[in-house]
DNA sequence: GTCTATAGTCGGATAGAC
DNA sequence: GTCTATCCGACTATAGAC
């Protein structure tokens, strides 16, 4: 079986998340959805109940997308936690913040991002499916290598703040995609716009990883 | 004269950057932008040429209320940059970071930034006042403290990057809101959470000066 | 499963009363 | 300046042909 067609249920995925993505659950129209992705408006009454049922299916859509793409990452800074002492954990938190920052740099994570910015500034009920998917499994995970960095000098509390500080630093190269143009004179962000980003962030980290570990009395 | 009972104008004014910033351009309804503000939809017409022109009318509203919000902690970083010295340049962007983390933390900053955001990541004419009367003024101080900071070992696009990554540790605070009060488990960012997110990343950015610092041959 | 046709609601713009 | 009344187009949902 090849899967050179696409079946109507997945194009009306695609074409939902960018379509709610950019105007949101009210502001897009099941009928532009359906003409864009070839099909009938009834199709989405069929294949997913209706409008909001569409919307849900569009948010599960993008935690499978973004799962998948950070499978390898997640895996590698897995192998990497495995080993003892506090190298190791720095090492398994660069890997978790490199997948990170490809993410946010790919430009198929916009409409991901388009969607789930949404979500993130007026919670629907999609937010519970992505939060559970996605993002808590990384804050978990940044935020026990976090622990083990600063050893007992760091309360969870504070290791969960610095994660979510550290994560921001890739954060706004896509939640701020057009100041990011604008000030740095790039048209798009490629390969090599990529690794100017991937260095600043990088050394940054690191930087606050040393004061971590700098902190102890 | 008193300024106590609202002009139409500007009822119209914050309830379209609410509903603006909600539901998008054409997610929002006129109708209910003017019930809300309390008026008739054809005020809308009348004070600002039609939905479009509200639209425009509400990003310029929303900078101008930045502006005023930034005026105190940019007079105090500009006071703090006059001085000569790398220490006086940390200070200054130490002074433009903090204001920063008090815009991300603040309630009322919530409608702004979903209304930015969205123009971020599909910008329109609205992303050009934006830019101009917000984004521009703070991306080239924070570039040229950091070039201060940096000396010759740091070119002008390094530094507008790592402006870029400092900020966006505070951006994450608003814009990824959901997600900071499930992993924090707190219920709202009041002054006590701002105080905690203000250290956090005061200390990272330290350690980022610190280490641009370091790098001197 | 996918389509067309239809019903009922709500959208923005505009004219005109006051 | 602010209102009400009206026009016409676009919306979601649903019924039913094939």
């Amino acid at each position: 079986m090849s899967t050179r067609p696409p079946a109507i249920d997945d194009r009306l995925l695609n074409t939902a998340v960018d379509q709610f993505g950019r105007f949101g659950l009210e502001g897009a129209s099941t009928r532009a959805i359906a003409a864009a992705a070839g099909t009938a408006m009834s199709s989405i009454t069929y294949h997913f109940g209706g409008k909001e049922g569409l919307y849900l299916a569009a948010a599960r859509h993008i935690a499978a997308c973004i799962r998948e793409r950070l499978r390898e990452p997640v895996s590698r800074s897995s192998a990497l936690a495995a080993a003892d002492g506090i190298d190791a954990a720095i090492d398994a938190l660069m890997a978790t913040v490199d997948g990170f920052i490809g993410i946010m740099t790919a430009s198929e994570s916009a409409p991901w991002a388009r969607f789930m910015v949404r979500e993130q500034m007026a919670p629907t009920a999609a937010f519970d499916i992505l939060y559970a998917e996605v993002m808590e499994g990384m804050a978990r995970h940044a935020t026990s290598l976090l622990m083990r960095i600063g050893g007992d000098r760091l309360g969870e509390q504070e290791a969960r703040l610095k994660a979510l500080a550290i994560f921001g630093q890739a954060l706004v190269f896509r939640v701020a995609r057009a100041t990011v143009l604008r000030t740095t004179g790039w048209t798009d962000i490629t390969a090599p716009e990529t690794a100017a980003i991937r260095a600043t962030v990088r050394s940054h980290t690191i930087a606050i990883l040393e004061s971590i570990r700098g902190d102890r009395p």
